[in-house]
DNA sequence: GTTACTGCAAACGATTTGCAAGTGG
DNA sequence: CCACTTGCAAATCGTTTGCAGTAAC
């Protein structure tokens, strides 16, 4: 669990940082560090417990959401919405290449593959606009929960 | 602006809330109109000052959402989180025909329509899982907002 | 040395909750 | 009439902001 992050993504960053007059601080490429060594996609409160309790690292909230934002600023992660909770957070190298699906009765999110869908997506051009990566979620129901919402004739 | 909600949405409103033990309220069904009556999606907020504005009914705040979460349950709204504002809702009935271009930099959400898209989608067999809708989005650049980036260098 | 960045705590806005009063079944 | 709903206000949660101390450049 040490630097995995890779030079290309550090540099991506900094340059980022540089072109727009930013400073490069310690506590900028910590949390892009961590941000990109994260399994899945995550909220601030998860990244901020980790980087305390695996690194010991304490960074205040208020630095943790204005790096995000850098962050994605410059497109290095995406920001995602999942139901009414907090900001969830993932690499942007690994957000295109899948998407969501998420039970609407147990709010469980399953990632899934599929080029057919990714290429219909990407090949899709729109007018005054350049697309730089997308989001898409399918919402429905998991087995499980299908299977008890119709034993209780809720469906 | 009168009724225009059509028996069928109505009715498969009063029959979740039958089927569910609910009961059938006038708020509740005054906010079902009030929601398939907007032409865009929309926030808690604007739905509330719609129905005090134009139709001089006031209906609290903790209504407001409980209702919106029956209707999300039973599938007659879907909700959005584009950004980090306020959630978003739309009818289902038009959610499922277009998807979301979002600039993510002026913030400016602009819908569109595509067949070989919602195809691709819609045709996604995925286990264990029983499809209901899907949310797609794509983010970019607005040409307005590409072209002042590019002037100010920080692309 | 400047000036931007950080951490803290207070502020904020959207949503949720507790509770007394109202109303559908 | 009883239990579910409503409206209100207070509470909560994620996120943002103001400000004093700290560190990049």
């Amino acid at each position: 669990m040490e630097t995995t992050l890779s030079a290309e993504i550090r540099n991506q960053f900094a340059d980022y940082l540089l072109r727009n007059g930013f400073r490069q601080t310690q506590e900028r490429f910590a949390i892009l560090e961590q941000a990109y060594n994260m399994e899945e996609h995550f909220d601030v409160e998860t990244l901020y417990k980790k980087m305390l309790d695996e690194k010991g690292f304490h960074i205040s909230r208020a630095t943790l959401y204005n790096t995000i934002e850098l962050l994605v600023a410059c497109r290095l992660l995406v920001r995602h919405q999942f139901g009414t909770l907090a900001a969830q957070y993932e690499a942007r190298t690994k957000a295109d290449k899948h998407f969501h699906v998420i039970c609407t009765h147990c709010g469980a999110i399953r990632e899934i593959k599929d080029d057919n869908v990714r290429n219909a997506v990407l090949n899709k051009r729109i007018t005054k606009f350049t697309a730089e990566y997308y989001s898409l979620y399918i919402f429905g129901l998991c087995s499980k929960c299908k299977y008890a919402l119709k034993r209780k004739n809720q469906l």
